[in-house]
DNA sequence: CGAAAATTTGACATGACTCAACTGGAGTGG
DNA sequence: CCACTCCAGTTGAGTCATGTCAAATTTTCG
């Protein structure tokens, strides 16, 4: 729990009664490689603070394709948020690509929480504006770079992730096809090699 | 203000001291056809709640190209909001469409009534989760779905809109050109034409 | 009315997709 | 320890959705 109070604590205070209330209202819970958190179509019962591990989040279309929408590790939320906050069937699944631990919040527990610890609306405020201000971000690098870019980008920014996930769901959270991706980084490393030669 | 009141209270309740405190700290602006209220690279000032008319808030890329972030029309929020709640320079430009009166609030004034009208934090955070959840909506929809789908889609979703702004820009918040939006609009009054003379 | 802005149209170019074949590990079991 | 399979990744040929550029047309509005 520790870990969770220092990252509440990175934006609103937190006395030993609100941390002895957060204990006592969320539960921890540790799921295996390949597990669902959520299952499109079902209620989102929890949102998710992950201590370690990673997860993916990601929608089944019609066609029965995968587009990965967001990868969470150590320190970031997950579920469905739309799902969760309206009790309405969830437009994703939550997939762990490893073995994950995370802390859960039930709807019920949470508004209890959001009751006795005022300050935790804040808090949930002001992570929920930086998420909103990033996917805004990524709608617009969506229209106005090249894969190529995006994916770069992509690498600079989440390096860990990188590590972490097949090519095949970076493709798919870059928006474009496995065989693209693989097409791009082939013509990196060629231009590396180059580089490299020409040294 | 009526407008402002009965629409934060379709998500908490206000007490008469709220909505004066709400009315003493926010102020009231119009601004005409073609302004200006955010300006890419200033700092946004104000969160604006619009009373009517209309916004577009847009990205100005360094190849000089313009990318249509969102528009904003009656009870609809604008801003940059990732500038004004961290007090950096903006992203977008905010311009209007039309002459558009907005109720702003100041970063201060803000942080104020978030300590006398505690409830507002809940508002708020309610109104950033739906806006988060559409935007993530948007970036799947973008992957996942033909420049076509996302053009009756956005007619069905916004018909209002539809008739206020100009083609290029709804070609430009889908992420296409205007030539291709022509075309595909092109398409659709064959389409709809043929139906016709079928009858 | 006339000029500027918005929209349409057409020829051509290209980024990204599809499909199918191939390569190369990482188990798994005999 | 090899053979087999399975899955991720790569490669190539052909195609399609969408972009670019330039010109023509329509609309808007001073």
């Amino acid at each position: 729990m520790e870990q969770l109070y220092r990252y509440i604590e990175q934006y609103v205070e937190l006395s030993l009664e609100d941390k002895w209330l957060l204990l006592s209202h969320t539960s921890k819970r540790t799921y295996l490689k390949g597990q669902y958190i959520v299952q499109q179509g079902d209620v989102c019962n929890y949102e998710n603070f992950v201590l370690n591990g990673c997860t993916r989040t990601f929608y089944l279309d019609k066609y029965g394709n995968e587009h990965v929408v967001m990868f969470a590790i150590r320190n970031w939320w997950t579920g469905d948020m739309g799902s969760f906050t309206t009790r309405t069937p969830a437009s994703y699944h939550v997939q762990c690509l490893d073995d994950t631990e995370v802390i859960q919040f039930t709807h019920e527990g949470l508004e209890l929480l959001y009751q006795k610890i005022p300050q935790l609306e804040r808090f949930f405020r002001l992570i929920v504006q930086k998420a909103f201000v990033a996917s805004e971000k990524r709608v617009i690098a969506n229209f106005s770079k090249t894969a190529r870019e995006r994916y770069l980008e992509f690498l600079a920014k989440y390096p860990e992730i990188e590590q972490l996930v097949p090519q095949y769901m970076i493709a798919s959270y870059l928006g474009i096809t496995k065989e693209f991706l693989s097409k791009i980084r082939s013509e990196l490393r060629n231009e590396h090699v180059h580089h490299v030669n020409l040294d």
